[in-house]
Formats: C-alpha cells, structure tokens, sequence
DNA sequence: TCATGGTTACAAAAAGGTGCGTAATTTACG
DNA sequence: CGTAAATTACGCACCTTTTTGTAACCATGA
C-alpha cells in the first residue's frame, strides 16, 4: 500500500479518492462491518466489477480491511481500518463545505473587469 | 453553478474534486492569483485543453473567480473565491492525514479468518 | 508576426458494464 | 441414493462509453 508516485500527498489521496464509488463506500463502510453483497445492497448501481475494483483499492491504499472467512458459502467482510475512521470525519468536512458553497454565486458569471 | 445531482453533498464534492487536476489547481491558486499561463507553468503536463476544462468546471463549481481583463494580448486571472479558499485547509487536512497513513499497514494483507 | 487564451475535430486511452465461469458445501428433489 | 441447484465473492473476456491527448485553427492589436 501507498506505492503511489507522487510529490505531493494531496495527489496522492486524490488519487485514491478520485470517483464517484471510494467516498460513498467508505461512508457505508462507517457505519460498520458489511459483506459485499451487503455494499452492493447499499449501492445498487455499482457493478459486481467496479465494486470489486474500488474494494481492492481502498484495501491498498490502507483505508479498509478485508476479512476472507472459511466456510461455504463464502463469506467475505469490509470495514474501515483505524487510518479509514480518521479519514471519514475529513470527508465528512468536505461534503458540509459543500452544503455552506453559495449557490447564488452564479450572480458574478465570468465577469470581464477593464482597467 | 452547484447544479449538480445527487441527494448526498459528499458525492456532489467528489464529482468536482476528482481527478488528477482540481485539488492541484486549488493549491497552486492557494498562492494567489494566477494567469492561465502561470498554471501552465505550474503544471507542465497538464494540456491546454484539460487546463481549461477543469477551471471551467471549479469555476460552475463556485471555487474559482475567472477574471477577463481588456487588453493586448490577452489577459485572464484565475483566483479562488471565498468558498474556494475555505475548501484549501480541508484539502491540505487530507494530504495530512495520507502522509499519516501507515505504509507499514501491508503486515497484514487480505487475513483469512478461520472460526 | 507574435502572444494569449481559447475552441473544435479526431484519435487514443482509460474506465466501466455485461455476462459467464468457478469454488465447495449444503439443501432439495426424484 | 444420485444429482442438480443454490449460495457468495469474485476473475476474466469482450464491448461500449467517457475521458483525455494532439494538433490545428481563431481573434486581437501592437
């Protein structure tokens, strides 16, 4: 994990945060251990593939652990590591910057100053 | 601008920030004010079509100020707006807490759990 | 003609969806 | 009793869609 090529660390996490799935997931994931059909409940629009996918990066990235139980059928489970929980109230910043961001703002489009 | 649809704010913030290009152009415009050529200086491989495409995209996102100047030759400023510039220390918390993520955390890679 | 900040059209690359296959055991069925 | 189906969490191959790069073109006025 964290074998990511970069400078900069905001690049970094960014690379990892980048798309529509990682935030959401890690905000399911939250709220406790889930199984993988348990996400794909939570998210009924992501592809068995593409959650697999964002799962494994995640995993690397250090954010969520994966727990393969013996047993038929097979059972796997999510959740956060310690480094994820501390990431959630972050994220959780940005969506409330968002909610704060003036929609109105739109009243200054592009303006052209002279001088 | 905000037009974007979704009933959770944290995936409407994601869809703005990700990508490669718009926390980087955040930070390089945490600096000050900048032309579209400092940008381009700033990022070497950032091609002049993505450059403009993501400013324009923080700038309907309410984050960036784009300001046209009459002139010869042409003059554009991009700075962050006040919005914008409240979003930069949650960015940097984020680059924070990924250089606080352990990358010694691969001790225990995908365990299988017996019971 | 140069520089600045774009736009547009086309091509390449990356991301994402769909559907099939698989493992190993239990349950269901004739 | 023999066997077929169901179950869970994927991997893989193929195909479509989206994103991004490349390059060319445009306007301005000194």
């Amino acid at each position: 994990m964290k074998d990511l090529v970069s400078r900069c660390p905001i690049e970094e996490v960014m690379q990892v945060l980048s798309g529509r799935w990682p935030s959401l997931l890690i905000y399911y994931l939250s709220d406790g251990t889930k199984r993988f059909s348990d996400l794909q409940r939570d998210n009924p629009t992501i592809s068995h593939k593409m959650l697999t996918l964002e799962l494994r990066k995640l995993e690397d990235a250090g954010i969520v652990r994966r727990t393969e139980f013996e047993g038929y059928p097979r059972r796997v489970e999510y959740d956060l590591t310690v480094d994820g929980g501390r990431l959630v109230p972050l994220i959780d910043a940005l969506g409330d910057w968002w909610d704060g961001v003036s929609g109105a703002a739109d009243a200054s489009p592009s303006q052209i100053t002279m001088i």
